[in-house]
DNA sequence: GCTTAGAACTTTACACCGTCAAGTTTGGCT
DNA sequence: AGCCAAACTTGACGGTGTAAAGTTCTAAGC
């Protein structure tokens, strides 16, 4: 069914999506290229045109895994934090911070101007998905204008984790960087407001 | 004497790097190419090698006045704020913002993982500046940590003008964005202390 | 089971890129 | 005047994205 072997080389999309991440890890951004994720996966420079008929195609996919991964680090970190709306928005930053710390090189291809398809069906998926976290820990928080303080969070983890990804200095360690966002969250005055009936029951 | 002028172009750099700010304000960072700079420069294409001996030097002049400007727009825009600490502040990240705005493609490729000389003297003197404009504004609220208000400010607006730049939805308008920071720093508790004597009197 | 259509991949080619290695011109100093 | 070194040109090399054409193999239809 969906097995989506090829002829010569069983499953060569998924190779080459691999390999894309290793040489982002490793290289950044401009490591990135056709014909080097084409030599990693064993096959001609040309392969990967059946696939992705352009650089930012293949840009697009390897994004998409990345907002996978971003998603995934923030919601392990959220279920590691004690169970109170501050502590799980608190989490969702720590996993933010933890997944530009660790994937450097491709959190800057995912959030910098490098060309990419942005109406790509499985990156708007992968995207939504991973704002969906943040939308959901700062609902809580309606205290003043919900989009204000979702927007403001947003703002706050995701210019403090570019610094720290672009080489600024101060934001050492990331047991300093979580310290400073405990401080920061203590200091926002979020009001939590009652649940708001913690969903009006979807009824059917 | 430091008239500069080369033998038969005059001036060289400077035309070089004035190409390099119209192409990356044309096409982003990736745009920017020292074949393309040396062609609009009506040069060779290794002309430009003497003055830039290689790419990462041409990228390292652009961003370095690329930070002049950025410190003009913050300038600009404190000049223009009424004269209150607090608005002072607000008028920096307005600037901020309004430079990212202006200059979306120069803003990524000095806040991005392009390879570049991070130590290079002309570089470090620009960016220097531009980030004392911020410590200097945000050096009224001591209130908590003085470190911690400023990395949270400049946290805040960077990390609104990387979305913003990024073409994230929502950031819509310059107007927009500038009343959701006048409403964020009236949320935030900037306890302004007392201006620690005003400047203890350079004396002289 | 054979044939055939088309997908998957290779080969070739082209324009552009950064960079190096030589030459050539030119301006200023002795 | 003569020379030298800086500024620039020319040419070449390997690498890049991408288009076009050729090859090989799979799977579906009869």
């Amino acid at each position: 069914m969906s097995q989506k072997k090829s002829h010569h080389h069983g499953n060569l999309r998924a190779a080459l999506v691999d390999a894309g991440l290793a040489l982002v890890r490793d290289g950044g951004p401009d490591a990135l290229s056709i014909r080097k994720v084409a030599a990693a996966a064993n096959v001609s420079h040309a392969a990967p045109a059946h696939h992705f008929p352009t650089l930012a195609h293949l840009r697009t996919a390897v994004i998409a895994e990345g907002y996978r991964r971003f998603r995934a680090f923030m919601e392990e970190a959220i279920a590691q934090a004690p169970d109170t709306a501050h502590d799980r928005a608190l989490g969702a930053c720590f996993g933010y911070l933890r997944f530009a710390r660790a994937y450097p090189g491709l959190f800057d291809l995912m959030f910098g101007t490098h060309a990419h398809d942005h109406e790509d069906a499985e990156l708007c998926a992968a995207s939504d998905e991973s704002y969906a976290v943040l939308a959901r820990v700062s609902a809580p928080f309606a205290g003043n204008d919900p989009a204000d303080t979702e927007l403001a969070i947003w703002s706050l983890v995701h210019g403090f984790a570019s610094l720290a990804v672009g080489g600024q200095k101060m934001l050492a360690d990331q047991e300093t960087a979580e310290a400073f966002f405990t401080r920061l969250f203590a200091r926002l005055d979020l009001v939590e407001t009652a649940p708001a009936t913690p969903r009006p029951a979807p009824e059917i």
